[in-house]
DNA sequence: ACCTGAACACCGTTCAAGT
DNA sequence: ACCTGAACACCGTTCAAGT
């Protein structure tokens, strides 16, 4: 006797979200989700295997999010500068929306919670041919270079690591600038 | 009738960052802590009250291990190239030696397992003097922006964020001497 | 002054039993 | 095919009682 699904694939992503954002990364349990999508705690080991396969599903989620909040960033329109600066400032924004998720993305505490290859395609792929077309022979290392700074800027900020004063969004388009500078991309 | 204290502060941060090394910060419970110093787990609250003040002494353990290893660095005959090269070397390599509570340091899960003021403020000044001899004005965004960089790449390659081959080392000498180009730290 | 056992509400995970 | 109650070993935290 088959049974329906009872929780959609967009409530169970959202609920974790919600969770994550509003509590921590640690208040996403098994109990409080399933809590908050209305199942009892066993039913969810349908959908996620274990805890860490939740923070994988809002990682990708957040990945997804961020793809297609940017689509139009890679248009051929553009010089490798406009998508870069999109792409960056695109990426400090969502932090500021979602910042927990955000963290998880180039650091998750497992294999596990990391999203998959796959599905960080999409924003590398942009990253890549974006830096390729601005720095003559092997892109990896600028492209790392620009990753680290964005990356390491938004989790830095999100976390209140910025105590000492200061404009913040200053020190980001002084970083922008410099970054972009260095690895070329500037008209 | 006073009982002596049984578990020095060497012993109780050494097996913390045993723990958290070994196993992963989730691991680092009151349990786990107490049974690797050979106390029962309410013994612990004497010296911890919650369990992020375990993860915020492991972490301020880390912040004067690396300022204890880089004392030099700021010496009178150095430039400010220097100085920041050595900073971010030395950040990296402790990264690759104690990747968990490293990823503690600039972005903890919450206020309470972050580094006080008092403790980072050390690391924080060698910086902000480094960068100050370099740049002209304000050195907030250029210090904010190196961070930033070393902070990400470190924690970015101790997740295995960097999957897509090449050299992460070239990668690293790439964004240094990108970094320290502009933000005028340069012979 | 520090340590302990007992207790409480919780958590991840498994599994046999329901529909 | 999905959901559930019951069960297990665990966890953070509190507290009264020991020395």
């Amino acid at each position: 006797m088959p049974a329906p699904r009872r929780v959609s694939q967009e409530d169970l992503v959202a609920a974790i979200r919600r969770i994550a954002e509003a509590e921590g990364i640690d208040a996403v349990t098994m109990s409080s989700v399933a809590a908050e999508v209305g199942v009892r705690t066993p039913s969810l080991y349908k959908r996620a295997a274990h805890r860490h396969d939740l923070l994988r599903l809002a990682a990708e989620d957040a990945v997804r999010e961020l793809v297609d909040g940017m689509a139009e960033l890679g248009a051929p329109g553009r010089t490798p500068a406009e998508t870069l600066t999109g792409l960056a400032r695109a990426l400090r924004a969502f932090a500021a929306t979602a910042p927990r998720v955000s963290a998880l993305l180039f650091a998750a505490p497992s294999e596990r919670a990391a999203p998959s290859r796959a599905s960080a395609e999409p924003l590398l792929g942009a990253l890549l041919t974006a830096v390729s077309a601005a720095v003559p022979g092997d892109p990896l290392p600028a492209a790392r270079t620009f990753t680290a700074w964005v990356y390491g800027f938004c989790t830095m900020e999100q976390a209140g690591a910025f105590r000492l004063g200061g404009d913040v969004d200053e020190a980001f388009e002084y970083g922008l600038d410099a970054l972009l500078s260095t690895i070329g991309a500037r008209p």
